[in-house]
DNA sequence: GGAATTACTGCTACAGCCTC
DNA sequence: GAGGCTGTAGCAGTAATTCC
C-alpha cells in the first residue's frame, strides 16, 4: 500500500443543513438524535446502536464527520489505539433542531459545548452510562423483536422529572417478550464509599412514596469485586418499595459493557428477582 | 440496459499501547 | 526491543439501487 495520511483534511467550511438532509439515511438520523440526547458515543457504541459490523460503522462515521454533521475527538494524546468519541456537530445540531421544531443552536455554542465535553472529568462516566444502553440497544437489534429498549432518558431529563428526590444517571424501559421493566440506572465507578452509594436508595424510597408505585434501581458496577462489596450495603439499605439490582460487564479483553453483559444481567432485574437481588418481598 | 452512486466487506497497513 | 493486540484508514471488489 502507498503511505497515505491516516486522516485527510476535512472539506468543511459551513455545511448547509438543507443540502445535507438529503444525504442522511434513517440510520444516520438515529445516530444524530442519540448524540443530541446523550452527547457523546464511541465508535463501538455507535456500532452497537445502529450497525452490524464495526467496519461499516467506521466508514459511515468518517462520511458523517466529513459532511460536518458529527464531530469527533480523542480524550488524550498521544491518540494511540483509542476509539473516537463522536458528538453532534453544528450542522447535525441544526438538523435535529429542525426535526424537533426548535431553533437551531448557534454553531459557536455547539462547538463550545463539545470542547467542554471533551475536557470534562465526567466524560468516562457519561461514556459508561451510554455504553450500557447501547449494549442493550444492540441486544434488542439482534433479538428478532423479542426484546426492545423502549425508553432511554438521559440524566438531564431524569433531573427535570425527578430531580427534587433522586439524581439517576439515566432511566430506561426494557421489554423482553411481554414483560416490560422500567429502571433507574446508577453508574458506579467505585469512586465513592459503598455506604454513600447505598444511601442513594433513600431518595428512591421517597420517590416511590411520591409516585405511589414501586421503583427499580440498577447499579451498573465496574467489576465483580465492587459488586461483592456493595451488595451487602444495598441489602441493608434497600427500602421496601425499592427493588435493587446490580450488574457488571462480563470479564474479557474489552472493558466496555458487552452485549452479553447487557443481555444476561437484566435477568436479575426486578420483575424477575433472584436470590441475589436484595429485594424485600 | 448501462453508467453512476451508495453501502458494505475483505485485506492490508499504520500507529500506539501493553506484556514479556 | 520484539511481538501481540487494538483501533482506524485506504484500496479493491461486490451488490443493490437510482438515474438516464
Amino acid at each position: 500500500m502507498t503511505s497515505t495520511p491516516r486522516t485527510q483534511p476535512r472539506q468543511r467550511g459551513q455545511p448547509d443543513p438543507l443540502r445535507l438532509m438529503g444525504r442522511l439515511s434513517g440510520r444516520d438520523r438515529l445516530i444524530l438524535r442519540t448524540l443530541a440526547d446523550h452527547h457523546v458515543l464511541t465508535t463501538d457504541q455507535i456500532t452497537d446502536l445502529a450497525f452490524d459490523s464495526l467496519r461499516a460503522a467506521q466508514q459511515r462515521l468518517v462520511v458523517l464527520d466529513r459532511l460536518g454533521v458529527v464531530g469527533r475527538f480523542r480524550d488524550r494524546l498521544p491518540a494511540g489505539s483509542q476509539p473516537w468519541r463522536y458528538y453532534l456537530a453544528p450542522a447535525g445540531a441544526a438538523i435535529i433542531a429542525a426535526e424537533r421544531g426548535q431553533p437551531a443552536p448557534a454553531p459557536s455554542k455547539v462547538r463550545a459545548r463539545a470542547i467542554a465535553l471533551a475536557a470534562s472529568q465526567r466524560l468516562p462516566h457519561l461514556l459508561g452510562v451510554n455504553g450500557f444502553f447501547t449494549a442493550l440497544a444492540a441486544a434488542a437489534r439482534t433479538s428478532a423483536g423479542t426484546c426492545a429498549l423502549e425508553q432511554w432518558w438521559p440524566e438531564r431529563r431524569c433531573a427535570a422529572e425527578y430531580g427534587e428526590l433522586v439524581r439517576p444517571d439515566a432511566y430506561g424501559v426494557w421489554r423482553q417478550h411481554r414483560r416490560r421493566v422500567g429502571f433507574f440506572l446508577e453508574h458506579d465507578q467505585a469512586t465513592e464509599p459503598t455506604a454513600r452509594a447505598a444511601a442513594k436508595l433513600a431518595g428512591y424510597a421517597d420517590l416511590a412514596i411520591a409516585e405511589d408505585t414501586p421503583v427499580v434501581v440498577l447499579f451498573w458496577l465496574p467489576s465483580p469485586d465492587r459488586e461483592a462489596s456493595l451488595r451487602p450495603e444495598l441489602e441493608r439499605a434497600a427500602p421496601r418499595a425499592v427493588t435493587v439490582a446490580t450488574a457488571t460487564p462480563t470479564p474479557g479483553p474489552a472493558s466496555r459493557p458487552s452485549v452479553a453483559a447487557a443481555t444476561r444481567r437484566p435477568a436479575r432485574l426486578p420483575g424477575r428477582p433472584t436470590t441475589r437481588t436484595p429485594t424485600r418481598q
